[in-house]
DNA sequence: GTGTTCATACCACGAACGGGGTATTGAAAA
DNA sequence: TTTTCAATACCCCGTTCGTGGTATGAACAC
């Protein structure tokens, strides 16, 4: 394999430590090479105008912007850029939007680096890639409904310990109307409770405490 | 500095990318070396016995020990060990464990390499060091009473979207008891009402999710 | 243009929750 | 030994929640 044809990757975290060993481990692999790293989501953008590399890694969650929403301008730009989602685990609604968005492979910082390095290689190839155990994840909660936009601000006061009626003053709307919300979210979560709708909520990613 | 005065580092974690990045940092350092890495709470105890580091960095979070457990065994055997606890946030309460337990340090993994490798050393000069951001969220509930064993157990329960009379029946006590815990929690935890109660001690890292 | 979804709104009712108080027991600490 | 605290238990009572049903207007898709 000649030297022009190395995978020239991207790295974007804003973990210095992180990065760092992405870094290492990319080096280490005769077959690519770290041509740029950017630590939040408007520098990625930069580099990646800069360097259009063969694939990028990015981190989900970033200072400025959400690591999705930088793929999403990268790939307006450059519809075929090929990015991997790469963070710790935080509940599949992410992971299903990053999906949709157009990622081709998402991935976790607990994985070994071969793991890593190899499904580098399959997406710089074309490839999309999916671990077994995100997969599962998804398939879990396929055919269930999304919340709302209205929905998710009702039920993050909720989360606040506010009353259904004080939701109501909060959003200028009658308090009956709340409780519809409040239904449909404990309906589409299978919560028992409002209290176990924030639990589920918090573990689908669907929102942060 | 001679050679024989490098400061001769354990580190403990189980994230693969991160190790790398540690393994990095500290041998970039002149006056560091890195002798032994470990990925559990066991073999982290194994290593030290072997090498017996100046300073250990520790994740909390491990396979088989916590890191706090892995410590307190490392510090049972060998009084003297310092232990510098690196972790992503988790809530204040496991900060305060480690603390107490003898931890000399407690750092972010998204802190500067900079940050760190001065915290080994100040912390290898017989120094602690907490962080500020840290520092803060510990002073914050320092006066606040802590949820006793029962208490917890109760609020998972809670979590769980239990209603109180379910409650009762997984622990065998009355419904009168269990809204005594839960009026307790919320006391406690300063919550207007179970769903916050659940909110907060998320935040606070007294139960997950 | 018809159907669907979403957000809005109202009503009625029983179940669950949260606040107040008091009290007993056992264990741990002073 | 006395005190303190945690866990247990019971009562009363007002408030809030969750469920059922029905309905309207706007936006969007087919």
């Amino acid at each position: 394999m000649g030297e022009q044809e190395k995978i020239r990757v991207l790295s974007v975290d804003d973990h210095p430590l992180l990065s760092e060993g992405i870094a290492t481990i990319i080096n280490s692999q005769p077959d690519m090479e770290l041509i740029s790293q950017a630590s939040s989501g408007t520098e990625a953008i930069q580099r990646y105008r800069e360097h259009q590399p063969d694939v990028t890694l990015m981190d989900l969650r970033l200072p400025d912007l959400s690591g999705i929403d930088a793929m999403i301008a990268i790939r307006t730009e450059f519809p075929e850029a090929r990015i991997i989602m790469l963070t710790t685990f935080e509940g599949d609604v992410e992971i299903h939007r990053a999906l949709q968005a157009g990622a081709r492979a998402y991935l976790l910082k607990n994985m070994p680096p071969s793991e890593i390095v190899d499904v580098i290689r399959q997406v710089r190839a074309g490839k999309k890639r999916v671990p077994p155990e995100i997969a599962a994840q998804l398939a879990e909660h396929m055919g269930d409904d999304e919340l709302t936009a209205r929905e998710v601000e009702v039920l993050r006061k909720v989360a606040g310990g506010n009353r259904n009626r004080d939701i109501a003053d909060l959003l200028f709307i009658s308090e009956e109307t709340v409780k519809v919300h409040v239904k449909h979210i404990m309906d589409k979560l299978g919560a028992k409770d409002r209290t176990q709708a924030i639990a589920i909520a918090v573990r689908r990613g669907i929102i942060e405490l």
